[in-house]
DNA sequence: GAAAATTGTTAGATGAGTCTAACTTTAGTA
DNA sequence: TACTAAAGTTAGACTCATCTAACAATTTTC
């Protein structure tokens, strides 16, 4: 069984990498920092949660979650979440209210308690903050930044950012394109790369050109399972 | 703040005292069997709860509840029962279930939590096991073992045993009383101590030689607070 | 490529809560 | 009353999570 405080850094070091794009590992500083402790504080924890096979970690180098640490990170933001959810929907707390309650009850630990709650909330997808809830495998929903070249076939995004050139422009305005727009990506050809989308009603087939340049946000489902 | 270990010692203290007949104070040896740890243990955190108020308490003597001590440790017992009410009433746990996670549930300390989770349950009067459950102010009601002399007017008690001598039970007989019947209180003269009692649709007046004899059990409130 | 700045580690200390082993006080019994 | 049994305390050790201070490695800057 997990400490409290085991489970504060596997929590942290989840919203520090899984969370974040482009990161997978991280210093100690940056972790103590963010838990509020000294890094001589971190560098002693990190070397025990690697003992338990919860974290990658090198004397003097970044650590990284193991599938292992970054399920059982995941399982303290699902409790966290689900627990701010029954407090803010059925116990009638505010919305600024709810964090602190949670930081405590996120740690208990029968899954069972978890999944009936899940159940008695009727599974619900976001916490009062709008923030994804993992489920119970600890699967998660969240938005990434990326091109629309990177998009998975049958995934919706929405555009956030266009490179700013004016040839670029004046071809997103012909097709109607704009900031905002939400897209679906419905095809892309091995062959040539080009790309169908559906938005607002219309088709279109862009150009990997096209779509390298166009920066779209994307809900994607990270999986902090084992085996998955 | 208390920490676990100080409120799960307050709790057994309540159980040990405020709940138990007779018995107002209690020896470190029993203290530490009912915590299940070793006597060496529970007489530092006795001198310690002692440093904070919460135990009357002098060296080589018994463990006693200051009123805040009490307060405290039945406020555990009232988070402790709610949360077995929520996870029976609400979450479809067993009746068996319920314990092993309350005991961790008892500890979060938000009152406010508490109080909301007492409305959301509709202020329930009796946890999933029948015990009664302590109120915001930290009163419960318990039953106590007495002579019929000692009930409150007003209250209503239970025979639940009486003293076996031929004339005593021939008497009982013809008044119609038996073991476990209900009996309420409504009368009692100052001047000669004869109390009227209604049970069973019928009133009787019965002098204080039967009362003192007739064993009752009474729900009696048990106030915890600091204050009363 | 050397100096400086940043980052990370180790050693030693602390407080909480626990233990065992040895000792002391109090209570019960012959 | 004196002895023995039970109850209670103290001393010393251990683990966990934290700190500060001193040191070491790595990275950045010039
Ligand atoms: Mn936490
Ligand atoms: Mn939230
Ligand atoms: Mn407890
Ligand atoms: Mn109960």
């Amino acid at each position: 069984m997990l400490s409290f405080t085991e489970e504060n850094y596997l929590k942290a070091l989840v919203q520090l990498t899984v969370f974040s794009e482009d990161v997978s590992e991280i210093g100690v500083n940056s972790l103590a920092k963010s838990l509020d402790i000294k890094p001589a504080t971190a560098s002693d924890m990190v070397r025990k949660l690697k003992d338990k096979s919860l974290v990658n970690y090198e004397k003097y180098g970044k650590v990284s979650l193991t599938p292992d640490g970054a399920k059982k990170g995941m399982m303290v933001i699902r409790r966290h979440r689900l627990w701010e959810t029954f407090l803010y929907s059925k116990l009638d707390f505010s919305w600024g209210e709810v964090h602190d309650i949670a930081e405590e009850l996120e740690h208990i630990h029968s899954e069972k308690l978890i999944d009936k709650l899940d159940e008695f909330l009727d599974f619900p997808e976001f916490d009062p903050h709008g923030e994804a809830i993992p489920n119970r495998y600890g699967e998660i929903m969240i938005p990434f930044r990326m091109t629309l070249s990177e998009v998975e076939v049958g995934k919706d995004c929405k555009i956030i950012a266009v490179k700013d050139s004016t040839d670029f422009l004046k071809y997103l305005d012909k097709i109607g394109l704009t900031i905002n727009d939400r897209v679906r990506v419905i095809n892309r050809e091995t062959f040539d790369e080009l790309t169908t989308i559906s938005y607002d009603g219309k088709t279109a087939v862009v150009s990997p050109k096209l779509a390298d340049n166009l920066f779209v946000v994307c809900a994607k489902c990270v999986k902090a399972k084992c085996d998955c």
